[in-house]
RNA sequence: GGCCCUGUAGCUCAGCUGGAUAGAGCGAGAGUCUUCUAAACUCUAGGUCCUGCGUUCGAGUCGCAGCAGGGUCACCA
């Protein structure tokens, strides 16, 4: 238990016994006492003076007596005006740092994989163009999230659900018939997924003129878009599809081969990955029988022309289509199914997506509609609602070409980060194997950092004119404190003394010591919040948090250098506890932390 | 037009369930490497927290109205 427990308990004690006040001890909060004033932990008094029937202050002086009276770990308390400063033994922070520093997992609970899994969806990319930074921040998000519910404690499952089919593919698939030539990725040396991508571009531009063409003979835009001859084809081919026509589902699966290969190298190129992967070509006809099973309830409607609709008009949204009237179905219908094969392919005790802010009213009406049709678990799918990637001249769009690539911009990250290191000149010793690995990881770190580190609900702004930084707030600045603090844990290893010291519990600490300390013993807390919040940003800035403050502490204050053996070990022992802080944190993020930069 | 989200320093962002004089990074200016890795550290400058009204002992945080920007309301996915 740790002393943020011990102190709220001893104040909801100290409230019933000085003024019969009786609250629960868990409504009670502590802040972090703000660095211009003394202490450790603050309580507002204000909200017990009305009942007390005693001014703040004289409320704040009784609290603070006789809370310091019963717990030992309180070695005193000041007061101002309301605010109630309590400050804590050093012996206290000692005690903790020693537990803290024999622990490697500190930070993370074990996850309990008896129980029933979180299930995270996340990616789902289409199979017609390649990855971007929107996508980028889809896939860092749900690996991050995964990591952090783990950390938390929870089973977690990763999947994808990968958008294989549908007319999208078709016209990346015509346009290569088309235009082709019989390219492949291994004729012209195009990573498959940018050739399947080239052509869908190919296929708009096309498109367009044909639009444009027919608008010019006087037909309206409308009906142009809709009766252009590439349009009607790859309709056409979309029907094939369906049918099982063999030629179609050849090229279909020949291109799609391009693309997963594709997919796989940038997958891990980001360091993310799924435990299970579903394909929308296995799964596009599901929710069908839902459909009928909401009709026997009454929950869905028929329309006179035979689609079939669910009215959500009592909840304050409109009609939403379920069925067609040729009896095909939307999205929404896969989604309703595929969601109850996830659920019962894992005995899920949670689903969550992770899915752009865009589709805030799918995922509403979707929880709607499960609900509707019986589903206990309607209220246990979340949808995590990140926010677009914008450029400075606004969103970006595929088929014009505003894009930032994924994978170009992973190289871009490397080239830079193997500039920065040749700069400062520190890694001779490594071998061309391990620099090439520093170069990436650095790389990974800063984009990784660059993206997590905002809150994942807010839309994110990215300059492509502007690199992404590793100085400062950044992955770099992270993973070169962990270094830098391996360094001298190496060193320590070697002339021995790491062991507690006897003596250690009369140390007293210095203000950069109590600060390190303090940041690190909120760890636990952290994560539970982040996991709770769903936000990696919180793990990142607190990483940072971390870091910041032990570098302030490294750079006035000796460690290896220092005489006294205590004073020595318990220094060493902080640059271990920070050591393992950090790379369980950036592990969070998916970021590797170096030994050495 | 209906519904949803966002608005904090020149730029990019923190600010937990309302609490003390609103914080970082970048950028600007000034310092610190004969000493454990200077991708670091220290200091300075920079704010009508979009506006107004309200609730409260107390509002960047909560409520209402307005302004600005974005998303969404498909027999698309």
């Amino acid at each position: 238990m740790y002393i943020t427990d011990h102190l709220t308990q001893a104040v909801a004690a100290a409230l019933t016994e000085l003024y019969g006040i009786s609250v629960d001890a868990a409504t009670i909060t502590l802040q972090e006492t703000r660095r211009e004033f003394a202490g450790d932990y603050t309580l507002v008094v204000f909200p017990y003076v009305k009942q007390a029937r005693k001014s703040p202050e004289t409320v704040a002086q009784e609290i603070g007596a006789h809370v310091a009276a019963h717990l030992a770990e309180v070695s005193g308390f000041n007061v101002v005006k309301g605010f109630l400063n309590f400050e804590i033994a050093d012996s206290y922070w000692v005690r903790f740092l020693a537990d803290t520093a024999a622990d490697e997992r500190f930070g993370l609970v074990v996850p309990a994989v008896d129980d029933a899994p979180v299930v995270v969806e996340y990616s789902s990319p289409n199979t017609n163009k390649p990855l971007h930074l929107g996508h980028v921040r889809n896939n860092l998000l749900g690996w991050s999230l995964s990591r952090l519910l783990e950390a938390a404690g929870a089973n977690v499952k990763k999947v994808n659900l990968v958008n294989d089919r549908g007319i999208h593919i078709c016209k990346s698939m015509l346009a290569w018939m088309r235009y082709g030539n019989g390219e492949t990725p291994e004729s012209t040396g195009i990573k498959g997924d940018h050739l399947v991508g080239k052509y869908y571009v190919e296929f708009d531009k096309h498109y367009k003129d044909e639009v444009k063409a027919l608008m010019e003979k006087g037909m309206d835009e409308e009906q142009a878009k809709r009766e252009a001859p590439l349009m009607v084809e790859a309709q056409q081919m979309l029907k094939r599809w369906e049918e099982g026509d063999k030629e179609v589902r050849a090229l279909w699966e020949k291109m799609n081969g391009w693309v997963y290969a594709g997919f796989d190298e940038t997958y891990h190129r980001l360091g993310v990955g799924f435990d299970k992967v579903y394909y929308e070509s296995n799964t596009y006809l599901l929710g069908k029988e839902l459909v009928q099973k909401g009709l026997d309830l009454g929950v869905l409607f028929r329309k006179e022309d035979g689609s079939v609709w669910c009215d959500l008009t009592a909840d304050g949204l409109d009609q939403k289509l379920l069925l067609r009237r040729d009896g095909t179905s939307v999205y929404m219908t896969q989604d309703l199914g595929t969601a109850l094969l996830r659920h019962n392919d894992f005995g899920a005790e949670r689903l969550i997506y992770v899915v752009g802010n865009e589709q805030d009213y799918h995922f509403k009406v979707l929880k709607l509609i499960l609900g509707k049709l019986g589903f206990s678990w309607a209220d246990k799918v979340y949808h995590l609602s990140y926010g677009m990637v914008e450029l400075p001249n606004g969103k970006m769009k595929s088929r014009e070409g505003t894009v930032v690539d994924a994978d170009d911009l992973i190289d871009e990250m490397e080239k830079t980060a193997e500039e920065m290191s040749r700069e400062h000149g520190k890694n001779d010793e490594l071998t061309d194997e391990e620099r090439k690995h520093l170069y990436h990881i650095l790389a990974l770190g800063a984009l990784k950092y660059f993206i997590l580190k905002l809150d994942p609900t807010k839309k994110m702004l990215f300059n492509p004119a502007e690199s992404i930084d590793f100085n400062g707030n950044t992955g770099p600045f992270i993973q070169y404190t962990h270094a830098r603090i391996r360094s001298i844990v190496r060193r320590a290893g070697e002339s021995g003394g790491l062991k507690n010291e006897e003596g250690s519990h009369a140390i007293e600490l210095n203000d950069k010591e109590r600060q390190v300390i303090k940041i690190l013993h909120s760890l636990p807390t952290t994560v539970r919040q982040a996991a709770a919040a769903y936000s990696p940003a919180l793990v990142a800035n607190y990483a940072y948090d971390l870091a910041k403050a032990f570098n302030s502490f490294y750079q006035d204050t000796p460690i290896l250098r220092e005489v006294e053996p205590a004073l020595k070990a318990l220094r060493v022992n902080i640059c271990i506890s920070v050591a393992n802080a950090l790379r369980n944190t950036m592990d969070i993020l998916g970021i590797e932390v170096p030994e050495r930069m």
